[in-house]
DNA sequence: CCGCCGACTGCAAGCGTTTGCAGGAAGGAA
DNA sequence: TTCCTTCCTGCAAACGCTTGCAGTCGGCGG
């Protein structure tokens, strides 16, 4: 029914190993047998079969990707960016969904699954178990990481603390001191730095200018519109609520206005808000947001897996750093009734070139 | 190296065809061989190489997802959906993205290169051509496609027109006249059949009220929000600016609205917004819309294809409808100085139940 | 006691490519 | 002329599993 290299060596008159040559490019074929062979191939439709070509060759062609809500916002921009390049080389991205049950723990992931199904593997910000991490080495394939640098496997990222530390020192400048952060789960450590970097580097340049944020002003909003929301009302709330907040990311930035709004909180006259991210919509709604490069990271992800595919274990622990950039907004604006401080703050955070560790 | 069918038939005592059998659970195994098969097994980390098992069954336990924009919203929702419901019934996705050139034609996307590489296809509202269509027919595999029904396959959808009704019939029972659309490229035709018949229901609706919407009233969006921004301007910049505008999506609707608030328009107050999704943000900014069941879609479509799977050919040519529903936010409003016209409009379209045709 | 049936199990032939190795032809050097 | 290269090609053995078919072994009815 289907044609297989069969049909085509036994029309064009020479074996199968030939005709695998020919079609292939690879050296060792007579010009003349090499058209031959194409054009029969040609006529006849055929279309080699992936799956026998990688049993008996090993390679796949394929490119896993491993992504947690591929539904969000910076998960859907990274998986189409990594897609097109990979398509690009011919490759194929074999995607695979991490779901996490809202309550407790997601199911583990069995990285053995992936034997001989992909070549490489891309990870996105996974908070993936050490287990998991294991049997991910275990395979032995290129494998890079997304928004977080695991030891010993490429990496491709912004730099979380640095991107905080320019949000937090926007605020300051602007004469904030009652500044908020909304970020992610703390429960959810693992390895999913983002949160924690950009905790950390918002808590580091608060104290940097001599202030020690109150508890109250460190709350949760697990990357999510919705979180951001509920974190915004429960600052709004507060008996001394904060004149600025710093959301780890613009959707949980997009839910805190909307609970300002909601609260009839006047921003950016009250209450000051900037967000990570450099959302599509952030733009739009006037976001003081510090962008990142997301489509940048995902191609660059799929390149340096592609180079090591080339290279064969070629410049395998490469980090990659890739820059946040501020991009002023119409929601962030001097503190209400700055006091003069003189704040020991530098000069915003240029964001430098990519440069490689 | 790693561990083969061969490998766990010796350690078992027992030929590699009764292993294979008591590993699936095929019936003819007795129960003391399956135990023992099954612990061998486990105790080695056997894990049956896909790739042979693809060759010599003919079976991949993969489905195809094709689809453009994989970064929009709409898109994303659906992928997460179609994955998650895959992976619940141990099928893999995989992903293929049809890159559209900002100028010109698409590549052409060659169904060919599924052939021993997915059970089935779902296809998500691409805007395939004919011979595209042709050839994926020809593949012979179940075949389900979301946000468009294509005459001979499975789909499941909205009413784009019905949902337009209801959107259009809002505005009109707010007294609103002047009614502007933004969709879709019209260029760009094809089998993408939501933007024409968003467009068709608006117009329908319209002229089924006595009125007859001026041409530019009737702009492209190219369901992007840096799209619905373009329009709003332009719409706001006629001498005659419409006093509401229906957007085809969510995405174009938050475009006008920002385009609104830049030109230092009122919404609602002098200008109504709704568009069509539900997206996630849209509650968040209050906006009316017609939400649609993304997701719900999504998996409903994975079931399809997984059922024609199981039950060989059965229930085929199956076309299911999703309702849309009316979600009332803080954009639309009466029609300023609103003339009590006596309108020949009937009550809100109410969205039914899922009906299967 | 014989024969038959059913439940298990094993044999071995695929599935469609890739690829190491050897063979053969043509051409150049000695 | 002879031998050695250099190119092309073909042979056939994997690659790791599935599955039709045949064979074995008890058990049971007659």
């Amino acid at each position: 029914m289907i044609t297989r290299i069969e049909d085509v060596a036994r029309e064009a008159g020479v074996s199968t190993a030939t005709v695998s040559r020919a079609l292939r490019g690879l050296p060792n074929v007579s010009a003349a047998t090499r058209a031959t062979v194409s054009r029969v191939a040609a006529d006849l439709g055929y279309v080699v079969s992936r799956t026998a070509s990688t049993l008996a060759s090993g390679r796949t062609l394929t490119v896993a990707v491993i992504s947690p809500f591929m539904e969000r916002w910076f998960f859907s921009q990274l998986i189409a960016a990594v897609e097109g390049r990979l398509r690009d080389n011919g490759f194929d991205a074999l995607l695979i969904g991490l779901r996490q049950p809202d309550s407790g723990q997601r199911e583990p992931f069995e990285p053995e699954t992936l034997r001989g199904r992909a070549d490489a593997v891309v990870v996105l910000t996974v908070p993936l178990t050490g287990s998991e991490l294991d049997g991910l080495r275990r395979l032995g394939l290129p494998t890079v990481y997304v928004g977080a640098s695991i030891g010993g496997a490429m990496s491709v990222r912004i730099d979380d603390v640095a991107v905080a530390r320019t949000a937090t020192e926007h605020l300051l400048q602007l004469g904030h001191t009652q500044i908020a952060y909304v970020g992610g789960d703390p429960q959810q450590r693992l390895n999913f730095s983002a949160p924690a970097d950009r905790r950390a580097g918002w808590m580091a340049t608060m104290r940097g200018a001599g202030l020690d944020p109150a508890p109250e002003y460190d709350l949760p909003g697990r990357f999510t519109a919705a979180g951001g929301v509920a974190a915004g009302e429960q600052l709004l709330s507060l008996r001394h609520p904060p004149t600025a907040v710093f959301a780890a990311s613009d959707e949980m930035a997009f839910g805190v206005l909307a609970a300002a709004a909601a609260a009839g909180v006047a921003v950016p006259g009250r209450l000051s808000v900037i967000g990570v991210d450099g959302h599509e919509l952030s733009s739009l709604v006037g976001l003081t947001t510090v962008s990142q490069p997301v489509a940048d990271q995902g191609r660059l992800a799929a390149e340096m897996v592609l180079e090591a595919l080339a290279g064969e274990q070629l410049r395998r622990h490469e980090h990659v750093v890739v820059p946040g950039h501020l991009q002023l907004g119409r929601t962030t604006a001097e503190a209400p009734c700055a006091p003069t401080l003189a704040l020991s703050v530098g000069p915003p955070v240029e964001p430098g070139d990519v440069f490689v560790t």
